[in-house]
DNA sequence: CTGAATTCTAAGCATGTGCTTTGATTTAAC
DNA sequence: GTTAAATCAAAGCACATGCTTAGAATTCAG
């Protein structure tokens, strides 16, 4: 019997102690980093169309690896749902996340989708947004982290507008809870929008969403 | 060689002057009634969780039947996708599409939506924003008829605001087409927010977007 | 009734699916 | 070097998939 450390190698000194046969082969890969590709390929192409052959090409493991490390497709994509939180974090919601962003910084986000789309790149939209459409309601884990990441996303606006109101962009008894939802509904129209309705339309549906707090 | 015709019995005798040969077996199922069907099984299912076997089964036709009929299943989901539209024409958006309603009306709809929700029913959403998520986006034929949907809903929406200018409920300056682009985008919202957030938010967005007609 | 056209039933096809097993390879303490 | 544990590659498994085929059943003009 031994203990499995994963891929922290340091672990393994530290937990040396408990240890009491030879150390085995290490991974290959890191866990972190295929699991951010598998994410990708969901993302592409959806939960039903992503098959595991795919994903062993994508993220450069092949089965074996990847059912010992993540147990089930269905797991994997759990898990790819817990890593895309992590990753609009990082790299698209950044600007928003800021201390001290407000509306301003909202629309400016909002206005560089559109930019982004016109400049011919197919908008293949929001992970979350998208399974949302195609996991069945009775997907217990799959619903959990959705709304993980809706609540995140919602929270993220909250502090936008106490943002906004602490700057007085708007007044000072707006409902942040209340708005907060809306915005949150506008983005979830959006992301299904900006996969097909054209720009002009996009642009009419962020101006008009914004003028509420005018 | 002879005129097939379908389940039109009517049309046989009209035909029988071209006609040639005997007459063959007549079908046993109308088509219209079949695809009916067919569009609930993607409804509730999706299209890659729908499979020949399950459509077989819900339609009460064989395959060959089935291929006979729709040639492929992708062309049988297309005209699922066409007959969504008249669907939801005559049962879902009855009462906005009737002359005259406005904004009042609009509200009393989704408000229902809301209230159908919380009777313990699962949302399954709407058709065609669960396969604008679900489809690539290179599927042209279906991303036609996807937007011919969405047409179609601003075309209502553009009707209710002109009533409601008639009707004075709202100025008579209003940007009609701005402003039916954003109810559309408040609605594909609505059909995401309510498979999966609580009652409460999904009211927060119904109040806050009709706001802006104050 | 006969016969040709069309439908239906049901079996079958090749391929794709998620997942498992096998056996060779690598690791690192002893 | 030896040895045991964990890794990896590749083949294999049972079943599901979209679609097709073969043959029996039905229809209706003659």
């Amino acid at each position: 019997m031994r203990i499995v450390c994963g891929d922290l190698a340091i672990s393994k000194q530290l937990l040396s102690f408990v240890k009491i046969e030879p150390m085995p082969r290490n991974k290959s890969y890191l866990t972190d980093d295929v699991l951010e590709k598998a994410m990708h390929v969901f993302w592409n192409n959806g939960y039903e169309q992503t098959s595991v052959r795919l994903l062993e090409k994508e993220m450069g493991i092949n089965q074996f690896s990847i059912y010992s490390s993540f147990t089930s497709k269905h797991n994997l994509f759990v898990e790819s749902l817990k890593k895309y939180r992590e990753y609009v974090n990082k790299n698209v919601y950044n600007d928003l996340l800021k201390p001290g962003a407000r509306l301003k910084d909202l629309e400016i986000f909002l206005n560089h989708m559109v930019e982004y789309k016109k400049q011919g790149k197919e908008s293949k939209g929001c992970l979350v947004v998208n399974s949302t459409g195609e996991i069945n309601p009775m997907d217990s884990e799959v619903t959990v982290e959705l709304n993980n990441y809706y609540k995140f996303i919602k929270e993220m606006l909250k502090r936008v507008l106490e943002n906004s109101i602490e700057a007085g962009d708007i007044s000072a008894d707006t409902d942040v809870n209340k708005y907060s939802d809306f915005l949150l509904g506008v983005m979830q129209g959006l992301s299904v929008g900006a996969k097909v309705l054209p720009g002009s339309q996009i642009r009419n549906i962020i101006k008009v969403s914004l003028s509420v707090f005018k």
